[in-house]
DNA sequence: TCCAGCTTGTGACATAATTCACAACGTAAG
DNA sequence: CTTACGTTGTGAATTATGTCACAAGCTGGA
């Protein structure tokens, strides 16, 4: 099992590899990935190796390669296909945004508990009435999430997609979600991490421990 | 200087120990506020030791204190006030969440590209052209600066930012900014994100390390 | 008064994450 | 062929982060 921080940059090389596929680059050194990143190349190097992959020390990493790898490991069916829940602002702000940026990622269905917003098409995708949501998340085998509801309706909400089979959480609502241990959870605490660059802009620093 | 995690869990304690003296209580012990947040007990008075605040045996620590200090460090006047550029979707559920929800942190200016856009009023907050951007920026001594321009404008506007002032940018554009070592860039890159949660959902367990 | 039962503060320890540094490799040029 | 150069793979060292465990403190009740 991969730690957080791994999978994270994964992710990232996997945006240059794509930015590198694209431009004909077949072969990449991993001081190159690094440099695109803010990683070291022993950080690269030591990342293909918990991968299992491995390069060349004439001609690096095959990007192709590691673009087949990374999928293997990020694109799994029941990952790419997700649900979000709620239509506010910030919902329609991640419809547009997954919608103009298509990756592998898409928002398969919409919820919103809004008679007004449901049962009507919002940036592309159907949005659902909360009524429908255990069954359609079940129907579709749905694993992720994206929760967008108010604060005081967030943990309700998890435990009833907790129910429907959903075992990974992006919660944008600023509270802990109490769900179970099996249930992968990221929460986007926009006031928090506002605070932290606050804390570190009037220092004028990076934080410690950063390239 | 405190790490990036200290500060992120300082943020979190902040928020319940408002909570609690809403409630009228005035004493807290470790392990009350590390079963509300997701660390140990051990873990906050670690915290504490490092902020030089303590507490009692008998009563705990106390809640305005904590308060007090916290607000210390993470309310300087540069980091409460800060600038949004870019008032597409993403920009105006910020504007909403952060007019919804005051905390100490506010949106004091926008800012947008589109003359459409500009010299409105958007979601409580005036909207100016970019153009004006440095010299808004320079006169309200604005340090922090939240970006959600497209990404292919995102490197460009980061160093106006910087060049106005800015020291510290949350950045929601997926793409590394180049700007020095002195300014501090947190990056919610949200594909790469909900890659991360559909990784550990597929696999349907916490990621290694979390409590 | 004195003890039981809770707490804090913290040195020591444990674990996770990252970087160092170097042997082994492979190519290109001479 | 052989040397020079830049690379990979990785054990070991280093740094960051979190936890344990326990002495010492405080309070309330017997």
């Amino acid at each position: 099992m991969l730690s957080e921080k791994t999978v994270e940059r994964l992710s990232e090389y996997r945006r240059h590899l794509s930015d590198l596929q694209a431009r004909g680059v077949t072969h990449v050194f991993s001081n190159l990935l690094a440099a695109e990143t803010r990683v070291t190349a022993a950080q690269v190097r030591r990342d293909m190796m918990n991968l299992g992959l491995s390069g060349s020390t004439a001609t690096g990493y095959s990007v192709s390669d590691l673009l087949e790898h990374l999928a293997g490991l990020l694109d799994h069916p029941h990952s790419t296909r997700v649900a979000l829940i709620g239509t506010g602002n910030l919902g329609r702000a991640l419809l547009a945004f997954f919608r103009a940026r298509p990756g592998k990622a898409v928002i398969a269905m919409a919820f919103d508990s809004d008679p007004e917003k449901s049962n009507r098409v919002c940036c592309g995708c159907r949005v659902y009435p909360m009524d429908s949501l255990e069954a359609r998340i079940r129907e579709d085998e749905i694993r992720t999430a994206i929760l967008c509801v108010p604060e005081q309706d967030a943990n309700a909400v998890a435990q009833r997609l907790v129910n429907a089979g959903v075992t990974g959480i992006l919660n944008f609502a600023p509270t802990r979600l109490k769900v179970g241990d099996q249930v992968y959870v990221d929460t986007m605490d926009i006031s928090s991490v506002i605070e932290k660059v606050g804390y570190y802009a009037v220092r004028g620093t990076r934080a410690p421990g950063r390239k």
